[in-house]
DNA sequence: GCCAACGTTGGC
DNA sequence: GCCAACGTTGGC
């Protein structure tokens, strides 16, 4: 099972917005290589749902419900949304300054291209990132 | 097919 | 609000 990491502006749509919701499609990625992650998704994958702009923290769990299909927003059909819904919220957050101090996460794909929205968390990382959070 | 201009994202 | 990173677009 992979593991991905989601941002999102708690403006435009929180980690409190999914539990509400109880799901929501995943669309609006227009990127051909955060794209190409969303097709490698599978159903039961775990993300980390991170705020971005505001927070700049990690705030909780999204799980995989609904595999790639093409993205309802996208008129000319090129890119692909998913469907997730809430796992749980974490204990506490994870704050972005957090995951830079740590060197078992200076590796991470999302300070490599900061910019994508949906990048892949490797297994020692997303174990690293429960641990700050307060879960084990 | 190259590359400059432009647009978007997101941390600070 | 600024700026760096970087993907995309369009003229040549």
């Amino acid at each position: 099972m992979a593991h991905w990491l989601m941002k999102s502006e708690p403006e435009t749509f929180s980690y409190e917005d999914l539990v509400r919701d109880g799901k929501t499609v995943w669309d609006g990625v227009r990127n051909n290589q955060a794209a190409l992650y969303l097709k490698a998704m599978k159903v039961g994958d775990e993300a980390f749902f991170y705020h971005s702009q505001k927070g700049l923290e990690v705030v909780g769990i999204a799980r995989v419900v609904r595999e790639a299909f093409l993205d309802p927003s996208d008129p000319a059909g090129r890119f692909v949304a998913v469907e997730v819904a809430p796992v749980r919220a974490l204990k506490q957050p994870v704050t972005l300054a957090q995951m830079k101090a740590d060197p078992k996460l200076a590796d991470m794909k999302m300070f490599k291209q900061f910019r994508l929205s949906v990048c892949p968390v490797e297994p020692a990382e997303w174990k690293a990132i429960l641990a700050m959070a307060g879960e084990t």
